[in-house]
RNA sequence: GGGCGGUUAGCUCAGCUGGGAGAGCAACUGGUUUACACCCAGUAGGUCACAGGUUCGAUCCCUGUACCGCCCACCA
């Protein structure tokens, strides 16, 4: 016999052992020879991360799919694996020297300290795949794949080289997003903006040679002067200048400066095209340039250029012929000293002579400090504004990026980028939900080169060696740049090989092929790519969809030789949230821990909680209370089974639902049949949420509150037939339920399959249940059961009789068919509406509580029981209902217009609807003369 | 600035192809009947954000407004 309770916490351990013992995960266990493959390749967790909320939403999405899609006989793999995490790793490991006050990695030098981080790769990395366990995922856990592995390596080796030859991959000398604190470069998506409140610095840059302009302005009503725009039409005035204001938020750059723009058609400035401003504190003759870029509706018009730190000036100086003058060092202090292209060309004054001695040296944001209050003591600083913009920041140092000219490694995205957009376009790929593929256009779109080399340690270093003229050999090896050296040159030189590091990005791109073998031809990757469907928030949309698109489009074919997709479809899921709606943070302290939520409900709760609410398209804001709901779904199943138990309901091989006899037992093998197919579709079509419903309705709400309750009187009656079948028939359900319940709630469900009966196989692979019985009579004579029930309880609980009080039933209006479903199902109605006889009658027995349903009045006899009043209100009630709705039907078919367009199917439904409520109306309205006659 | 999504019961949300709206939780009333109090039976609760439009008919389609959320973006 069962416990009372189902214990989650010893169970789970126990089955997750089973499954691990029999290998039940291992790819195409338990598929038949030659079954279709189907195959999820798992978003590769960090190696530095743990499980969170996220994780579990997931992968408790992507099991799902799995197990359905392994017991409905396909081969398939879910592939696990890990990503090495290029920065979150380095960072973890350099912490981990700094607090044990060892040597830093500098210190320690590359070779040990990469070293290093593989010691802590296996000692403390991985934890979250034990967590994914707990979870119940069913990857294959002997396929486990690290993007740093030597497959994976020679797979991102190759990759690099052929894009490279390609002229795909390529260097390039321009401004990138750099990272101060972590003093590498990193791509456009790793750049989060961050609203800042700052300052607008404008700026006075006295003119060259003496040159002035006339400076138009307006009044305000207080007749202060103001800047004017063209916008405003006429101005107030002029006044003459020797300087030119310009408004600047980092006036640290301003060192960099090496022009002043305007828009040619910009009246105020006109005149000054071709003159010089002087750039205060430095000295150097600003050229000032025409270019479209400067809005002359914002600021004063006038843009100071530093090309070399802000990407839009970097263009115009290049449109404009302006020099880069970069004034910063990697970590962001300024430099100038020993600064040539600075240097170059300037006058050696007393004052650049300060500004050197007082900024060489001072961190950027202090640089800013000291040159405004220079500036201000200069009388040059004209005013400055309170201003709130966004200030871009790097994701992972968490400090202001700085845009930086430096030499970086690109691949031309926007070429890769042309077959994937095709295959969305063209429907190979799917997005689900539909509308992301929107966003997924707008970005492949306009989308940017891709700089793919970091200034780190941990990750894949390039292959690219250098020759003593910098000529670059780009080799699969050491060996093969040698060659190609040896070659090049005609003899043997020495070579430096690349220092950078690939974008952790680069590795995982190539994840659908790379940890099926690729390059290699394994048998793995010719059956399992193309991969199935792809599950993820839509976060890494960008980071890894597109990427992964553009490397399997452009690396992997199919039999004719065409591009093949990594995946036909990507099932994009929300985010978990909060119970309030908020993003889990650390910060806010609102972080639910899923393993928590395991620890106290099981990992079938939780599963069951994030399948039943994920929704498509909508978040999911989790409160910990549902779960505590689903844990006690789970518990109804339990107890069912152990009442079942109870009764002699046992597993019965020959069972054959066609063979059925019952009512009850056709009834509920047409709900069950209803609802697997209900489930299905609902994986199938990536609606969790209704599948996951679905189950729960039908094993709650029929099997347990009817179907129990309907074969009570069979279990304790003489008909041993009707209780055999009866006891086969509900072992047979059960079974089922267990099977479509098992990719929510594997371990429950897997061990009540082993508890109640010997089986000849695991329920992870046991077949997938197939729709198909029906029987529409059965399903109405229980439908009507279940109605006359539930409308005498309500009755007696709206006439507060007590349970206790067992009443007689006279039924009036009988018909033969009628009369025969009383006799048969005479004892499971008394026992479920607390009734001892019923009988059918000719007219109603005086002082009844009377229900109206279909053709017949039941009445339950109250003498003496209550009050008469009570059941006048109740009926009082009821006419009002009904007449409601009769009126709202007669003035719709009394609309001519509606007779004459709707389509004919709805008018005759309408009048049938109509009819039946005005029959209805017709029995309640004598019943309640009845009752007032009585009374 | 551009784009996407949301607004339905006290709360969290479903509602797919237009034919007078559902669930879970919470609330309230009652309860020990062959499993289950992590339970059972019952009750109440809605101007489907607002304003127009299309339609015989709109929670659903269209337009606009308000509010909320998210993504992207170079405003100095």
């Amino acid at each position: 016999m069962l416990d009372k309770t189902y214990d989650a916490a010893g169970v789970e351990p126990k089955i997750a052992r089973r499954w691990d013992d029999a290998n039940a995960f291992a790819a195409g266990a338990g598929a038949p020879e030659g079954a279709d493959s189907y195959c999820i390749v798992i978003p590769p967790p960090n190696v530095t991360g743990s499980l969170h909320m996220g994780h579990a939403l997931n992968n408790t999405l992507q099991d799902v799919m799995i197990r359905f899609e392994r017991m409905r006989g396909r081969d398939v793999l879910w592939q696990p694996g890990m990503d090495h995490a290029g920065i979150a790793t380095q960072m973890v490991v350099e912490r981990q020297l700094m607090e044990r006050q060892e040597p830093d990695r500098h210190a320690m030098g590359r070779d040990k300290f990469i070293e290093r981080v593989w010691q802590w790769k296996d000692e403390s990395g991985g934890m979250i795949f034990n967590q994914l366990k707990r979870l119940g995922a069913s990857c294959d856990w002997s396929r486990e794949r690290f993007t740093m592995d030597d497959g994976l390596s020679k797979a991102v080796t190759k990759v690099f080289v052929e894009l490279y030859r390609e002229g795909l991959i390529y260097k390039d000398k321009r401004l990138v997003n750099w990272d101060p604190e972590l003093q590498t470069a990193i791509s456009d998506l790793e750049v989060e903006q961050v609203e800042t409140k700052g300052h607008l610095w404008h700026l006075r840059y006295p003119l060259a040679d003496g040159a002035t302009y006339e400076h138009p302005y307006m009044l305000d009503e207080e007749g202060n002067k103001r800047d004017w725009k063209p916008s405003d039409g006429e101005p107030a005035g002029h006044e003459t200048r020797d300087y030119l204001v310009v408004a600047t938020t980092r006036p640290e750059t301003m060192l960099g400066d090496t022009g002043v723009a305007v828009h040619p058609d910009d009246p105020r400035y006109k005149s000054l095209v071709g003159k010089h401003a002087i750039l205060p504190l430095v000295g150097r003759r600003l050229p000032i340039v025409a270019d479209e870029y400067p809005d002359p509706e914002a600021g004063t018009g006038a843009v100071k250029m530093t090309p070399a730190h802000d990407f839009n000036d970097f263009e115009v100086g290049q449109r404009a012929g302006l020099a880069a003058v970069n004034v910063m060092s990697v970590d962001g202090t300024i430099i100038l000293k020993e600064n040539k292209a600075f240097l170059e060309g300037l006058e050696s004054t007393s004052e650049l002579a300060e500004t050197v001695s007082t900024l060489d040296g001072e961190d950027r944001f202090h640089a800013r400090e000291i040159i405004v209050e220079r500036l201000e003591a200069a009388g040059l600083l004209d005013h400055i504004e309170a201003h709130t913009h966004m200030v871009p920041h790097g994701d992972r140092g968490g400090v202001p990026i700085e845009p930086y000219l430096t030499v970086q490694w690109y691949a031309n995205a926007a070429e890769l980028a042309k077959p994937a957009i095709a295959s969305v376009r063209e429907g190979r790929t799917q997005f689900v939900p539909k509308s992301w593929e929107k966003t997924y256009y707008d970005w492949m779109e306009n989308i940017q080169p891709w700089c793919i080399s970091r200034q780190l340690w941990w990750g894949h270093q390039i292959p690219a060696w250098y020759g003593p003229d910098g000529t670059i050999f780009v080799e699969h090896s050491e060996a093969e740049a040698r060659a190609a050296a040896a070659a090049h040159y005609g003899k043997s030189v020495d070579l430096n090989r690349d220092e950078d590091v690939l974008d952790t990005w680069f590795s995982s791109a190539l994840w659908p092929f790379s940890t099926l073998g690729w390059p290699q031809e394994t048998p793995e990757l010719k059956k399992y790519y193309q991969t199935d469907v792809l599950v993820t928030a839509f976060d890494i949309i960008f980071f890894w969809v597109a990427r992964m698109m553009m490397m399997g489009l452009h690396f992997m074919k199919d039999d004719k030789g065409r591009p093949l997709e990594p995946f036909h479809t990507v099932y994009i899921h929300g985010l978990v949230r909060d119970k309030r709606g908020a993003k889990m943070s650390k910060s806010k302290g609102n972080v639910v821990d899923p393993l928590e939520l395991i620890d106290e409900y099981g990992a079938d709760a939780l599963r069951f909680t994030l399948s039943i609410m994920a929704a498509q398209g909508s978040e999911l804001k989790l409160d910990p209370g549902r779960v505590a709901g689903y844990r006690n779904f789970g518990t109804k199943l339990w107890n069912a089974t152990r009442f079942a138990q109870m009764n002699g309901v046992a597993h019965d091989p020959d069972f054959d639902p066609a063979g059925a006899k019952l009512t009850i037992n056709r009834w509920i093998l047409t709900e069950l049949s209803r609802t697997s197919g209900e489930i299905t579709t609902g994986i199938e079509k990536y609606r969790f949420n209704e599948a996951t419903s679905a189950a729960y309705r039908f094993v709650w709400n029929l099997f347990c509150d009817w179907y129990l309750e309907l074969l009570k009187p069979v279990f304790t009656g003489e008909d041993e037939a009707a209780k055999a079948e009866s006891q086969a028939c509900a072992a047979y359900v059960l079974d089922q339920i267990y099977k479509l319940l098992h990719p929510f709630m594997p371990f429950m469900t897997e061990e009540l399959w082993t508890l109640t009966a010997k089986r000849g196989q695991l329920i992870c692979h046991a077949p997938w249940p197939v729709a198909g019985f029906a029987d529409d009579a059965a399903a109405d004579e229980i439908n009507w059961l279940v109605e006359l029930v539930s409308q005498i309880r309500s009755a007696r609980a709206e006439m507060n009789i007590k349970p206790s009080q067992i009443m007689n039933l006279a039924v009036v209006g009988a018909d033969e068919t009628l009369a025969g479903r009383l006799a048969d199902h005479r004892a499971a109605i008394a026992r479920l509406a607390r009734l001892d006889a019923i009988e059918t009658v000719d007219g109603p027995p005086a002082g009844s509580a009377q229900i109206v349903i279909g053709e017949a009045t039941y009445c339950l006899p109250l003498a003496g029981i209550v009050d008469l009043d009570a059941e006048r209100a109740r009926l009082a009630k009821e006419l009002a209902r009904l007449a409601g709705e009769t009126a709202r039907l007669e003035k719709k078919l009394s609309n001519d217009k509606f007779v004459a367009n709707a389509p004919d199917a709805v008018v005759a439904e309408e009048r049938e609807k109509l009819a039946e409520y005005q029959a209805q109306q017709a029995r309640v309205q004598a019943a309640f003369d009845r009752v007032s006659a009585a009374g």
